[in-house]
DNA sequence: GTTGACCTTATACTTACTGTAAGGTTTACA
DNA sequence: TGTAAACCTTACAGTAAGTATAAGGTCAAC
């Protein structure tokens, strides 16, 4: 299997598949004669496991982690659901500072006239030292 | 007003300081005859601004863009609105986003015993191909 | 006079790719 | 058979927004 086929099955980008395994996230495949990568279906699978670990927010190096634990047939299941847990607590704090810069700004939107005019409290409020 | 006392008062990092006179994004300010920066209480105001409008979640470049807002006395506040209304709704997008994959790992965080044993569904989801 | 706390520049590192250049290979079509 | 498009390869540079490090100059206190 070529890369661009393994790019269509997993939703990665060759580039990218290249670059995971240029930072030894995944084994490099074996080459055929011509220099081509040539993938195995374990080589695919270990791509589409990074491909959903990835979009569930993982880190590189939080999937090689991941990738570690799926590999090893004897992983505890506590050190996988302690990784996912603390993903959803880093995910849980990153939305409350995502509310409170929204809430901040909302309270600045209102106070702004929006016409042609300079004035605007939002300026003012940035260029303000205190607090 | 030497670069400490400046990153002191605004509460930047005296690199960062560096770093946003590197990127043109404030003016360079004179020198003393020994090479040190001498800053301005203008100089320092564009950093107390910066500071604020990087808290309040802008890039570099928007921040860019309200600074020269800030500067042009014929701005109108309708612009400085518009780069509000869509830094908040770029905010609510990303909110989704992760509320999103929230959900999605705590739904698989139920399913994993979390003990000794290697079973572990999360494992198992992560390396199913479909959906 | 020397120690420690500053200041300076330049360079490399970080994250997770993406873009570009320069070149070799394969495939489809006229 | 020729050639053009669509692949593949590597290497290097760029992105965002700094942070870390090195190597060195300066200043203030004791």
């Amino acid at each position: 299997m070529k890369i661009s086929d393994v790019a269509k099955r997993t939703g990665l980008d060759a580039k990218t598949i290249r670059y995971y395994e240029s930072v030894d996230l995944v084994d490099s495949p074996p080459r055929r004669d011509n220099g081509y990568r040539e993938y195995s279906e374990q080589g695919v699978q270990q791509l589409v496991f990074l491909r959903k670990a990835r979009k569930f927010g993982f880190s590189i190096n939080e999937c090689r982690a991941l990738l570690a634990l799926w590999a090893n047939p004897n992983r505890r299941s506590t050190e996988v659901h302690g990784l996912v847990a603390e993903k959803v607590s880093d995910i849980d704090a990153h939305i409350l500072e995502l509310k409170s810069m929204k809430k901040m700004l909302s309270e600045l939107l209102v106070q702004c006239p929006d016409d042609d005019n300079p004035s605007c409290s939002i300026i003012s409020k940035l260029a303000a030292e205190q607090e």
